[in-house]
DNA sequence: TTTT
DNA sequence: TTTT
């Protein structure tokens, strides 16, 4: 039956990617991001600001593992998905989150960097200096196609 | 700074909108609404249904109330609000929303009109017959503009 | 270079498609779509038609060629490309189209039948009656994912 | 009837916005947006640019004078218009551009600053140094309301 | 928890 | 004509 159900989000990730492996050599990150809005009330200026919980799944996991981290600014295009699980205290609750099926990274070249190696570098997958690569289209299942974005 | 938080859905209203007026005499509207994707997994056609909670502020709520009742397809543009709510055993829930900021009734003329005049058409506005309308588009502050949308 | 080029449209065929066979078994299906908007100016109500050129390549033109026809309503999604051709006179045009990566028939169950067996019937790809399939979701290569969309 | 007409771009100006006022104190911005694909063909990395016309009216035409230069980032959504005209030799043409409703600065702070006061200086609104003002979110009728976006 |  |  007749259906869209598609979000459109321009903002900054709150932390790294959270990446889980799951049975079937399935990889699954996410993470939160800040949208903001600045509106006049009253005559002052007001910034409110919306968290998204975002899931990339597979081949845009690993893409996102690689290239978003904490603070970077991206354009994400996916879809919202409501789940229900239990809390600890075996209350049932209902989340819902924004089912990435594409990303931008947005921001200028030295912005597709990885954080600079100190502190917690080790743990992030390195992105090779001189590298030139300056922007990050990615789809779902990249890498198959030789074509189009 | 730099925000984009944009939702589109087409889908079928689950419910007739539930209208309140607020103090200030300011309305609102909401209701569910269904977006259905249908995918192949094994050979077997899978429908997934996903639920949204729709609200509308103000004269926006009031067209809706006006034009919007169960089951009719619909257009909705508008941005994502999480808030939170104690439930009424007090435990601190959160719900994901769309605001709407325009809707676009689908469909053929006929679908504009309200159900049929028996049981609840007492509490519809009634759209008069006659009237030609066959499509409505709305947005947020509709009356004030001279123009377009 | 961080780029999003992104068109949403949701309107009706002006034609039946017109589908091409390029070399290398490559399809290629365009249609007119009209998208409409009222507005009010002076207190008259005032209807605009825009319309689109919409382009379809590979697996999605062969099912735009299936289930799309002049009158239909449908959801596109794709990106805008402006090309420069010659017309008849050798002068040198500027054309802009939408190449769709995903389209979403709108409408009751009945909409999504072909045109009832008169006339042109015949060079129509016949979607069998009985089908109780009611709503069609496609993107760019669909057939090869099992999953979904 | 039913229509929806929306284009969604994140890219470059290729110029600064170029400026008129009309008859009743109506202000036109326009200005060649780029937007950029990089997709892989044979191994090759290629890089395809479209480019766009963008056209603000009013006050967001107003807004874009002051905050819009040459190569800043920028969300523009709006919707589609092909017009016709004639060119100076007489010929019929037609040419699409995209009329904004919204736009978003996209970039780091320093990017909403205008181009530094050498050269080109004079002709452009000067957005006062000291301004702390690090985003920009504007639609068609911005400053009448004291509320959202 | 982001960004400015 | 942008950006990297």
């Amino acid at each position: 039956m007749s259906g869209v159900n598609k979000v459109i989000l321009v903002g900054h990730l709150g932390k790294d990617p959270e990446v889980r492996h799951l049975d079937g050599n399935v990889t699954v990150a996410s993470f939160p991001l800040a949208t903001s809005e600045i509106y006049h009330k009253d005559g002052r200026k007001v910034e409110q600001t919306e968290w998204h919980n975002i899931v990339m799944w597979r081949g845009l996991a690993e893409v996102a593992a690689k290239y978003l981290f904490k603070g970077k600014l991206v354009y994400v295009e996916g879809k919202l998905r409501t789940r229900t699980y239990e809390d600890r205290e075996g209350i049932r609750r209902y989340t819902t989150e924004v089912v990435a099926e594409t990303f931008t990274l947005l921001g200028r070249k030295s912005d597709f960097d990885p954080p600079s190696a100190t502190g917690n570098a080790a743990e992030q997958p390195a992105k090779k200096t001189g590298d030139t690569q300056s922007n990050v289209d990615f789809k779902e299942n990249d890498g198959e196609e030789d074509t189009h974005f």
